[in-house]
DNA sequence: CCGCCGATCTTT
DNA sequence: AAGATCGGCGGG
């Protein structure tokens, strides 16, 4: 799709409508908005089937947990991580499913001092390229909590949303297994812009050395095709 | 850059 | 007891 540089078109419920690894394809070079300015570039996400996926946190049911993401898509799915930090996915398909994605790290592209502001933990400075670099950073950064969970990214009501700037993923997303999973870790449900120094592991880092890899089959969302 | 470990809450 | 993680530390 062909659109014109710097305009922002907001991401519509029914661009997350459709399976979950299709929309985390397609999430890829998206942008993460909040009114204050902070914008980052989506570089890599993973997708979680629901109740299919052993690595989902649906897979057990509606739990108290898992509740948001059997309900309606584009709303954000948030939950505490080993005690310490939050993760943001958002909801996936249709209403009483199950599957999400994963926003696991961006690129800062505004408002960055008030996202090293958000990451300040009272030592030394932070890169550019640590404050979005994972899902719980990338949390961090745009300060979304457990308050967070359930809201309506499609709505720019929640504070909170998605575009698309037209600028596009800025190089090839190839599919690897999802990162830190014990079960379900075979499937290429991770995306990722190869070689980008903002992804938390990639082809080309370290943590992603040696680990299989695949061409996306991405189909984009029917309407935005 | 790599590997190890502890933090500290939720879920099983 | 393990988990969709991270930061600090030590070593190469």
């Amino acid at each position: 799709m062909v659109r014109s540089a710097g305009a922002e078109t907001a991401l519509t419920r029914e661009f997350f409508a459709g399976d979950a690894r299709d929309v985390a394809g397609a999430l890829v070079g998206m942008v993460l908005v909040r009114p204050d300015g902070r914008k980052a570039r989506l570089v890599e996400v993973e997708a979680y089937l629901g109740t299919e996926d052993p690595g989902s946190h649906a897979f057990r049911g509606p739990t108290p947990r898992a509740r948001i993401m059997f309900g309606p898509c584009g709303r954000l799915y948030v939950y505490f991580s080993y005690g310490v930090h939050w993760c943001a996915n958002v909801v996936c398909g249709p209403e009483g499913t199950a599957s999400a994605v994963l926003l696991r790290a961006a690129q800062p592209i505004g408002a960055v001092p008030a996202m090293r502001q958000a990451r300040w933990h009272g030592q030394r400075q932070l890169r550019d390229r640590d404050l979005c670099r994972g899902p719980g950073r990338l949390c961090e950064a745009f300060g979304i909590t457990g308050a967070d969970n359930g809201l309506d990214l499609t709505a720019p009501t929640g504070g909170l949303w998605l575009v698309d700037d037209g600028a596009g993923a800025g190089g090839e997303i190839v599919a690897t297994p999802r990162v830190g999973l014990s079960r379900g870790a075979d499937p290429l449900w991770r995306y990722v812009v190869a070689g980008s120094p903002w992804a938390s592991a990639g082809p080309t880092s370290p943590a992603g050395r040696g680990r299989p890899e695949g061409p996306v089959p991405h189909r984009p969302p029917s309407r935005l095709s």
